[in-house]
DNA sequence: ATTTTATATTCGACATCTTGAATATATTAT
DNA sequence: ATAATATATTCAAGATGTCGAATATAAAAT
């Protein structure tokens, strides 16, 4: 019943997979480049069962793709252009490109393990 | 506590509000130009009061700004920037550009009662 | 003053989502 | 084989949000 789905259901529907702070972040942090579940731990500082969970989500909606390194998983969106729309989003509630851009910045991190920030390390 | 609002809460607030199918709608029916809630109400045909209710949570979220003219209220978008950012969105998840921009036109509608319609249809 | 028309508000039920806790799986190293 | 490391899953509790029903307010017309 009712699967005429409509542009703003659509809509709708990718507004709603993206919009905890958490995912949010994820999404940033991911940002151009692919990020493994322990980098994105060191970066955010949340919970691994937590990261995985949401992780799931955004990837149930296609939003992200994983590509498996040996025990690493590496995450990447699957349509770039997302960020761009974020920080329109982010423009329109006057925040400032300078606070926008640190969220999105993907220096190797000490922190964690994967071979991406330990080739940096040395 | 935590009135540190980070970038991400607070385009996740935003992203909240306007996320409901019926708020997209009103958004979009509303556009670059303004609408009643009579207008709305003949355009999208939901009840009055579910409009109303809708609106109140758009104007509440600064999303919205009201102008009274005799009995009528019209509602007009606080940034209409909000439009193009839907419609990228909606590029996104591949909405066709004429599917999305019906849900734009606002044409006077017969069905409404508003100064605005009936000027046009005489 | 009363009625009519346009719009707003309140309240509650129901559904849905987020998050935490505990645990499971899968790959590599020993 | 077993241990260690990286990631995924399940379950449930609590919070929150949407929507319907009923009703209230406010301006204009009579």
């Amino acid at each position: 019943m009712s699967n005429i789905k409509s542009p703003e259901k659509e809509i709708g529907r990718l507004l709603k997979i993206i919009q905890p702070v958490a995912r949010l972040k994820l999404l940033l942090a991911i940002g151009h480049s692919e990020a493994c579940v322990c980098h994105l731990e060191a970066r955010l500082d949340y919970r691994q069962a937590y990261i995985s969970q949401h992780l799931m989500a955004l990837r149930k909606a296609k939003l992200l793709t994983t590509r498996r390194e040996g025990r690493y998983i590496y995450y990447r969106l699957t349509k770039p252009e997302i960020i761009e729309i974020i920080a329109d989003i982010a423009h329109l509630m006057d925040i400032s490109n300078e606070e926008f851009a640190v969220r999105l910045q993907s220096e190797p991190l000490p922190q964690c393990c994967c071979p991406h920030c330990a080739d940096h390390a040395k």
